[in-house]
DNA sequence: GTATTTTGTGCAAACGTTTGTATTTTTGTA
DNA sequence: TACAAAAATACAAACGTTTGCACAAAATAC
């Protein structure tokens, strides 16, 4: 590899500190250096001191690696994502370091990009690194789990949160996706709409499932019936919701307002809206979910559903902690959300 | 830990298969496994393909712990960005993973928050977890460097992006933020604007201080004097836009335009003068810089520059790839920028 | 046919910790 | 002072790889 020594010199990377070195120097063994560092009362108060300083004045910085392959464990946690560029995704991401970083575990990211090919090797990977837990939101895409079993199997902690499969044994993290629908929809209502139909995702996601039942559950209270024909399963994108609405609008039988189970798509129908020149929210209503940042600085503004992801965020990385701690912990917990009311939507009280 | 064997057994883990097993089951030695994964030509075809279908078979999966501690570097990258939830930086860790995850590199991803000591941390948090490489965008707070020093005193190899600082000998992959500068400014002169003033961040960073250079030689290019009084130098949110452009038009003397280093600078510049009732582009121009995503949803819609933060991504990822094999590599790439004229700036070619 | 090279494996040490057990040192008690 | 108990430390094995070196068997050369 390296041919001539007087090149290796200068390239040479600098030794790193070892408790050895450290055990040498003290002239104490390795093992003295190992616990004392651990805090164990097993070595003398007066040891510990000396090897903390000695550690310090040292550089001493502990091998991860070498610990977690004797400990068996080691002390990062797996995280996978459909997307890290998702407003919603990446506060998750904030809100999980936000308690993992202090207590010394690591975050490993991967994206699965929505692909359940990616989210298998994903899971693969994070397996392969050792984590000590694995936290994840399912893809879209994902309809079986032998990869989730295969890390449960081995005997890894698993938090799912957002996009769960309710049929997996572990902890789960979701919004209340219910509720934010229900009142969503009841604004509407409350804000004198009477045709209101839904644009979603895929129902076999819960997320989606569950603002669907809100939707459902808000429209039978209030004596309103379901439109099937207004009802869309696969529209979560700018352009979906853009050609749900111009071809929803088609129809002898119209809507007059949309509720989105996603901003995108309600920025879609916007658009679909605004080129019919319909007027909004005189002659059509529109609500999303998710409150995506650009939600207030568009024309007009979205009402929206907040999800609190950084709140849920922080309740993953605690489930996970408590996981990691041994105890079970297979609870499922709920974050609310809130209706936030904009311009898109609210037609004062005059027409209630 | 255990107290009684039964509980022991339905909680114990899946033992992992090592190559020890693979070997003791084929009746070779675990050496010979390994280089016949690591598909050595010192051992024979026939064996190797007996190793790895055995491998298979059995569900054979590395321990990269033990092998990273092994071979004194591990298969992990880490990076560490301000925050994760810019777009700019979502995107570049996306075109890092497109390049790194083929290669079977990991990537472990560190927020700073801006601050320097979140930075110094994860620094040594990486250093602590044997990355073989650290990829960096600066926090703004930054202005001492002994911890990038620390990495590269390891030995292991750095790649600075976006905001870098020049004297450190690493690769470097920036945006051509001078260019971008440039055309943005260039544009606004073409579009008959002629006290054109410029909100940017600290100029300590390079990012900045490039885009003001473009600024400057665009102005000087075209004969127009800069007003220093027109330029504030730690106005990069929306609300400092907003500040700045309140205070400055509350002068006498005052600008007709402002380029902003941010697009959340030039949004807080829109609020400001949409509240002052000026109209835009007729009596005002802005240009932001990042293309963020509300950009073209906002009204007027903004004219802004575009950095490819994907692919910067990918080039970034490619330079640390070159360093891990060996190859010096410490030049600086520069990734084109490009100017997408929108509502906020142009008045037509009528004033030209 | 022997000598030499090539090819394929095995052996054992090493990476830096952790941890059960053994050993030494200290302390307390009779 | 002796002796047990407690406290502090040392010893050594283990975690799962990788890799230099040794060795045997096969292939080639003379």
């Amino acid at each position: 590899m390296c041919k001539r020594l007087y090149f290796c010199i200068q390239i040479k990377k600098m030794k790193r500190i070892t408790i050895n070195d450290i055990a040498n120097n003290l002239g104490i063994t390795a093992s003295t250096v190992s616990r004392a560092l651990a805090g164990n009362t097993r070595v003398s108060i007066k040891t510990r001191g000396l090897v903390l300083a000695k550690a310090k004045e040292m550089g001493y910085q502990q091998n991860v690696l070498a610990s977690s392959l004797r400990k068996g464990t080691s002390g990062t946690i797996g995280m996978i994502v459909p997307r890290i560029n998702r407003h919603f995704f990446s506060n998750v991401i904030s809100g999980v370091e936000e308690i993992l970083n202090p207590t010394g575990y690591t975050l490993l990211i991967a994206q699965s990009g929505e692909s359940f090919t990616k989210e298998q090797k994903a899971v693969d990977m994070l397996l392969a690194n050792h984590v000590g837990g694995i936290i994840i939101s399912l893809s879209v895409q994902t309809q079986s789990y032998e990869h989730i079993q295969r890390a449960i199997d081995r005997g890894i902690p698993l938090v799912q949160f957002d996009r769960i499969n309710p049929d997996i044994d572990s902890a789960k993290v979701i919004n209340d996706n219910f509720t934010g629908a229900y009142l969503a929809t009841k604004h509407l209502i409350k804000s004198g709409y009477k045709e209101i139909g839904h644009f979603t995702g895929t129902l076999s996601l819960n997320a989606y499932a569950e603002r669907y039942r809100g939707y459902a559950k808000a429209m039978s209270e209030s004596g309103l019936k379901i439109n099937e024909r207004f009802v869309y399963a696969d529209a979560i994108t700018r352009e979906a919701g853009y050609n749900a609405i111009v071809n929803v609008l088609k129809e002898d039988n119209k809507p007059d307002a949309i509720f989105c189970a996603g901003d995108y798509a309600a920025l879609g129908v916007l658009d679909g809206l605004k080129e019919m020149a319909i007027k909004i929210p005189d002659e059509f209503g529109v609500v999303g979910f998710a409150n995506e940042p650009f939600s207030e600085l568009i024309h007009p503004t979205l009402t929206t559903v907040e999800q609190n992801a950084f709140e849920m965020g922080m309740r993953v990385a605690k489930a996970m902690i408590k996981n990691l701690e041994g105890k079970p912990g297979r609870e499922q917990e709920t974050i609310s959300t809130r209706l936030i009311v904009r311009d898109s939507s609210w037609r004062g009280d005059s027409v209630k």
